[in-house]
DNA sequence: ATGCTATTAATAAATCGCTATCAGAAAATC
DNA sequence: GATTTTCTGATAGCGATTTATTAATAGCAT
């Protein structure tokens, strides 16, 4: 029984779990940032789950974001002086477009990359960019969604 | 005594001083800001006014970055994921890169502004947008400064 | 169904960046 | 140099975000 265990290799030491279990908060969770297609903060995360998943707490937004980042299915996105949002990886390379009245943070295609690969310095190694352009978004203007 | 006052129109609600003074402090906070030539969190103003002026508190260092930003000497540049840093105002345009080994952040010149603004989709009305470039500097790649 | 254990909700507590407080130090003024 | 009032340093406090704790809940394998 305890001999089975000893030839398991643990190189992927788990802050948490060990097997994962699909539990309605986490599908929930899941879904919310799959269907925002937009990076959402814990707490934008934590409203919208809740409706489908009464009694989420927030300490399960967290939780959910580490496991989710650990097996490579979330990422970061950070906007200067803001709280970190998470949204769903694979996507293309993109950047973001927050709205200076909702605050709220929106995928944009597209991307001259070759154009800020040029602005690095001579002694620079460069190694990626972000872009984040700032406005307001169609709602915030009074156009209909 | 107290009517002499009451004619004084306080447009400007001043948080802090009304008559500034010239201390030791100030001028070496405000030397190093200078000097740097690049933005600096309060911390890294800190540590490097303290060699100039033994004793400084933190305190102090933010004092006067409200003070300058009120006089607009100084302006705040964000960047994803960090506390805000800080930099002398009245340059041109320009962008920034940051160090993943250093954390330190540079300013770097030029700015495809017209292809940046394309990017915007429709609907979406753009204001500024800003482009940090990440990667490693000079001195962190082993080059002498 | 039962048992094992991952998971959760609630909440306490730790961080972090920044601000307020206040007594003493030090500019500016006389 | 004495007076007045700003300025400073030390530190407590605050708001916001994130993590740890813990007893109870609920997947999942058997």
């Amino acid at each position: 029984m305890d001999s089975d265990k000893s030839h398991i290799d643990e190189t992927t030491p788990r802050t948490h779990p060990r097997a994962r279990r699909r539990t309605r908060q986490r599908s929930v969770i899941q879904r919310v940032l799959l269907e925002a297609n937009r990076p959402l903060t814990p707490q934008d995360i934590l409203l919208a789950a809740q409706a489908r998943a009464p009694g989420l707490g927030i300490a399960t937004v967290y939780r959910t974001i580490h496991t989710m980042m650990t097996e490579g299915t979330l990422v970061a996105v950070g906007i200067p002086g803001e709280a970190a949002r998470y949204e769903t990886a694979g996507k293309e390379h993109h950047h973001h477009f927050q709205c200076r009245e909702c605050d709220g943070v929106f995928d944009i295609q597209g991307c001259p990359t070759d154009d800020l690969v040029k602005l690095a310095p001579k002694g620079f190694r460069l190694e990626s960019h972000q872009v984040v352009l700032y406005g307001v978004c169609p709602p915030c203007t009074g156009m209909p969604a």
